[in-house]
This record gives structure tokens, sequence and C-alpha cells, in this order.
DNA sequence: ACAGTTCTCTACCAAATGGTAGAGAAACCC
DNA sequence: GGGTTTCTCTACCATTTGGTAGAGAACTGT
């Protein structure tokens, strides 16, 4: 994989901001094709299908997104909530960046149910580590209390919904420049901070 | 509405829901007519396009939504946090019983632009009001203070996101039935006023 | 120089797309 | 009854869809 093969990684990379923006269905093969500047048989010899083509891209934002989130984790203080800000901050980066990304991971419950239950089952076990972790900070008192599930599909719906809603955001007249950026994210983690924090 | 002339609600109510799953372009005018049980040229007599038809729904959508929230808010209490509870109590009932109602209005960002800022305008002023109102909350110290803009918008991104991702509340191990509704419902109101009390 | 693999292309195709044309019921008004 | 309007239908159409067939470069290793 990711070997030198040019061509391969730019079909990737554009399909996934069109993805993302606009919808899987959306977005025909010859778009994508046109935006890398190939002919669509091109995309069909690297990807052998639409689905596979698909399957790829979500393959490759899941570990683009898992390496970030790792990462954060790993350097992070050990406060709970120091923990939360700089994941949060670690995602926003490239969440904004590229706003497809989060975009992509929100496309995934329109997707056949096949694939979207490879794609769970595979999210999982992480999914289960950060709300096994919630709980045990809960019950250690450095989290508000609640149901730790929950509240992580919280904590995500927030971060995902803020990211990949740029229509909501010009509607109440924020700006995406530098500085807008830096008060929106700096925004989002007092508003986690406050919904956390224990009483 | 809802009332006995059939056909043309019928298809506005099946277009909502299918748009809203799935997304505009992603269903196709065979797609609506067959779920409704007509042939497609009916759907074509009582909507001279898809542009057309997809309007209609949004405002229709858009009306409906309006009338929950502006009820909500006129009996509701004083306290704003109370308020607050309210106005998202009220949306939840409708969103959860129809996904597709708040999944069509993140649609939205995905229209040609033209369409999207003539229902950004029309919108505009009740954003306005409600961010004043928070402001005015966040002054006389009833609400934690922020950036009324961008705390309007991270409430609404809480709302919408966890009501539009069933499969990020699946992934969470998640039931559907009515008590995981309603935990789901309490702990949503329980995040949002930790996020807005006054410290 | 040559054979083989890697990569991109042009030329198609069947099915599905949004939309048109126009006919036939069914209800209404007189 | 006759005429008009309302509503739904069958029959098409041009374009776009995902995908196939197969040829021709261009880079290999020998």
């Amino acid at each position: 994989m990711a070997r030198r093969s040019g061509t391969r990684d730019t079909i990737l990379e554009r399909a996934t901001d069109l993805f993302g923006l606009r919808g899987f269905e959306a977005v025909s093969l010859d778009q994508i094709a046109a935006d890398v500047g190939v002919a669509k048989q091109t995309l069909l010899y690297w990807f052998p299908s639409k689905d596979d083509l698909i399957e790829q891209v979500l393959a490759a934002t899941a570990a683009e997104l898992a390496v970030v989130v790792e990462a954060a984790i790993r350097s992070a203080p050990d406060d709970p909530l120091d923990r939360i800000e700089a994941v949060v901050k670690a995602v926003f980066r490239p969440a904004v960046r590229r706003p497809a990304l989060l975009g992509l991971v929100r496309e995934i419950g329109r997707l056949p149910s096949s694939s979207s239950d490879a794609l769970t089952t595979r999210v999982q076990p992480l999914v289960a580590r950060a709300v096994q972790w919630m709980r045990s900070e809960m019950d250690a008192g450095r989290l508000r209390s609640g149901d730790p599930s929950v509240i992580v599909a919280l904590v995500y719906a927030t971060v995902t919904g803020i990211a990949t809603e740029p229509e909501a955001l010009r509607a109440v007249g924020w700006n995406a420049d530098i500085t807008g950026l830096r008060r929106l994210r700096d925004e989002l983690v007092l508003f986690l901070r406050a919904a956390l924090t224990p009483r």
C-alpha cells in the first residue's frame, strides 16, 4: 500500500474530499476522475468498483484519524479534562483543514449495512475503551457523572457536528479566518469542559 | 396538514423521510414514486421538478419545526436553562420519531448555494434573536459566559448531531427502545445544562 | 534489444436518471 | 346530459450512471 504510486493516493485524497463534502451517492466516478485529471478507467484500474473505492477511502480516513487521536492521547496529561481537550484539539486541526474528513464519518450511516457493520465492529474496541475510561474517571470523581456511553456519544456528536456544519456557523455570522477558527476551537473546548466538569 | 387530501401530502411526507435519511442526490424520483405507490409522473404533476420538490420539502419541514419550537418557547418558564430544556425536549420528540427531520436540516449544506442562501436568510432572524437572547442572559449572569453566537451553534450541533447519528449511538451499545430514548433525552438535557450553567 | 509488467487511455454498453407528451378517468359545474 | 378541470397514467427521450474490453505507452529486469 501507500507505495510510491502517485495516482492512487491522489485519487484517494480527492475522493475523500468529494465524498465527505457531498455524499457517496452524490459523487460520480466521472466527477472524481475529472477532478483528479485522469480518465474514469484509471480509477477503475486502481479500484475495481465504486464500492471498493468507498471502502478504501473509509479505511484510509479511519487510519489517519486513529493516528492523530492515538498520538494526542499518548502525549496528553493525566487529568481527564486536559486529556479530552488534547484529543479535541488534535482532531480539530485536520477536521477544519479538510471538513470532508469528519463529513465522511457522518456518511457511514448511509452505507449499506454490510459495509457499515464491518466498520462499526472495527471501531468497536476503541469506543469500548473510551467508554470504560470515562466510567472509571467518573467513579474517581474526576468527571461529571452520567451514563458513560451516552456521554461519549454526546461529545462525539458535538465535535463532529460543529466541524461538519459550516452552514450552521455561517448562519450565526461566524467567519472561517484564523482568528475565527481559534475562537471556535477554544469555545468548543470550554463548552466540553463545562459539560464534563464534576459539579 | 395531514389532511385527507392524499397524494400531494403523502409525497411530501415520504420524500422528507427519504431525503433526510439518504440525501437529496441519493434519492431518485422513481424511488420516491415507488415508495408512495404512484407513477413518477404523478410526482411531476404535483411538483414540476425535483428541485421544486426539494424546495417544498424544506419549506414544510421548516414550518413544522418552527411551530414546535415557537410553542415550546411560548409556554416555557423564564429561567434560561429551563427554557433551553423545554425547547430541546420539544424538538427531541419529533426528531427521534422521524430522524429524517433533522437529517434534512443537515442536508441543506449540500444544496446549490442559491437555494441554501435563500433558506439561510429566511432563518437568519430567528438565529439572530436566539443569539441576542443568549447574550442578554449571559450578561445577566444566568448563563455561562462565552461567545453567544458560537454557543448557539454548539448547542445546535450537539442536538442535531445526537439526533441524526444512530450509527454513533449503536456503536456505544445504545438501544432505540422507549427507555433508551428517555435516557438519551435526559442525558442530553443534563449535558447542555452543565455546559451552560454559570460557574 | 526484448519480453513482461505497470499504467493510462479510447470506445463502448446496459441500466437508471430527470423530464416531456399526451391520453384517459373521475369529479365538478351548468 | 356536455364541457371543463383535476388527477393519474403509459410511452418515450436525452443524458448520465457504474462498469467492460482491449489497445497502446512507459518503465522494468535481463
